[in-house]
DNA sequence: ACCGCATAGTAAAATGTTTTAAATTTACCT
DNA sequence: AGGTAAATTTAAAACATTTTACTATGCGGT
């Protein structure tokens, strides 16, 4: 009575057994006759029949199903990654079941039993940033007791070993300070992400290195802590002193539009009076009054490596972790001017 | 010699079989001794045992997971839409499948048919833009072919009748219509999507509404039919009569931004020799220089609505076809300005 | 001692497939 | 004919659950 043809039906229809016809659709056993198989095609074309997947999953123990943990796909950063991710899925006849944290530890948690409950074959987890190293480390534990392969996107997390696909952090830092310095500017206002968070660690280490690799020295005045808010931009030009930066770097283009839109309300010329560089790279800083110079993260290929790193080699947790990193670059465009101080 | 615990586990290890751990576990078959139910809650917690969700699904006949089916999840609009769909499906402790179809037809077609294989409840259906009528058809004729409960997103297709649940864009055009009108202008342009889509059509139905409303005259040479790109709002600017109109109106915020950075281009005032409006309320559009008016619809709750609908219903395609409408409201910003002329 | 009934628990079937090992049929060779 | 090898095809088990229908045990009442 069920509503779907099943494989009995063919068989029955057909005169064979389930057993050939399986075989033959999934092309096992080569030895059957051509005409039965022309018999069991035809009426698997004629009835339109395709194979429950659930109980092919059952019975193979896979489901070509990936698991995405993000914390916003509103979020362009994640919903750019989210399409990586689904393309490369696609283009292997996967799937992907998405989840959405809001940035939630236990979230996080939740989604993973769940995600392994379903079956998937494995999980792209780009970590909650509400994680500290301890509930960074209940997740990680977790997942691997839970024996399902993953891959972390994004965002190491200090000494766990594990599979990881993510940008080169401290390269864009390096860069964005670096296109500065060379624009002659040396007083560099820095507003950053949370500093708990390695990524943020990694951006400024590439600051200071450009710094002192051109001899300038490092203030810590000039820092300002954020947390990659539109809000924490803003408020990052009240806080620092101003006419003590000719230029800042916002460590995501998100605070860089705050930054832009107070000292604009200042009525500071841009780039004129304060260069500025973001980091992202996000569509709509070209669309700015003034276009945002952006570092740019292949965050789209960042989703379509780790996909790829998973369903290539489904073995991956018995290996050595792998860890893909790739290169950011900066995409130039009208808010930096030579430093005129 | 499977890697999970399984309910046999569970079992052999209390002395039970696997009948009363299931029942015990579901709440069936109220009549255990209260000891025995420690016993099994016990073994079950300290085995950490989970059912496999896969097992379950074969036997019950459902998944508890829901298909999305959109275009592009980089598109705030299906990134908001999907965000409504994920939060609403994680309250109700559902998943969800995602699937990009890059707008192709016969992506929608092969998704509907994976997510079928795949044993999904339902399927949320935002179709194809390059969707004309026929093709529409084949899409529903399929899902419907293929007996999964289903709702239409945003977009209704003529004749079909169907659950949808979408916003009300006679209402929206309307709305944005009326406060160019409500501001003297009498001369706007419009820049619309494809006009073979109902819901350009009725965003357009909604702007003649408005216009006899105040016994505007209709003038067909203010219209151009857009694509819903930034760039066929740059396009427009170069075809529409220069001083021919004093507002315009677009039917989506990113053509919007096409209007708004060739008319600056162009050196006009905005708002003060053009007013503008847009349509979708983007996020980015409070950031612009002068931020973008635009009709805003509650894109988030289509999600939210469109889950419930099926997640509260399975039998939802066995009754009458439910229409949810919801409605849109006005964000006034600063790009409209009284008419001078 | 037997009946009826409530209580506590379980065996077996079912879900829709794949896979393993075996059965059947055909063909060929003496 | 008889035997063996090769070519086809299939029965049954397995996957991990839930569900249905049944069994077993004990107890009170006559």
């Amino acid at each position: 009575m069920s509503l779907r043809v099943t494989i009995t039906d063919i068989a029955k229809r057909t005169g064979f057994s389930p057993t050939t016809i399986s075989q033959i659709l999934n092309g096992k056993g080569s030895r059957f006759s051509e005409e039965t198989r022309q018999i069991v095609k035809q009426a698997v074309r004629e009835s339109g029949y395709r194979p429950n997947q659930i109980a092919v999953s059952l019975v193979k123990r896979t489901t070509k199903t990936l698991g995405l943990i993000i914390s916003d796909i509103r979020n362009v950063f994640f919903s750019n990654l989210a399409k990586g991710v689904e393309d490369k899925c696609w283009e292997m006849g996967w799937n992907l079941i998405l989840c959405n944290t809001n940035d939630l530890h236990v979230r996080d948690l939740e989604s993973i039993k769940v995600l392994a409950d379903k079956g998937v074959d494995g999980i792209l987890y780009a970590m909650a940033s509400e994680c500290d190293a301890e509930k960074a480390n209940m997740s990680l534990n977790l997942i691997e007791s839970l024996k399902v392969p993953y891959v972390m996107l994004d965002r190491t997390l200090g000494e766990h070993l594990c599979n990881i696909v993510a940008t080169n952090h401290q390269k864009g830092g390096y860069l964005a300070t670096k296109y500065l310095i060379d624009a002659g500017h040396e007083r560099i206002a820095c507003i950053t992400g949370p500093l708990y968070l390695d990524d943020t660690k990694q951006r400024l280490d590439g600051y200071r290195t450009a710094l002192s690799e051109s001899s300038i020295p490092f203030r810590q005045s000039l820092i300002y802590e954020g947390n990659y808010t539109l809000e924490s931009g803003m408020d990052s030009i009240n806080v620092l002193k101003e006419g003590s930066y000719t230029a800042v770097f916002a460590f995501n283009d998100m605070s860089a539009y705050g930054v832009y839109s107070r000292l604009r309300a200042k009525g500071a010329d841009i780039p004129n009076d304060i260069s500025i560089v973001g980091y992202d790279d996000i569509f709509f800083s070209e669309l700015l009054d003034v276009p945002l110079t952006s570092v740019h993260q292949p965050v789209y290929e960042v989703g379509t490596e780790a996909a790829a790193l998973i369903i290539g080699d489904t073995e991956i947790n018995s290996k050595t972790p792998r860890q893909v990193i790739l290169e950011p670059s900066l995409t130039i465009r009208s808010s930096v001017a030579r430093c005129k101080s």
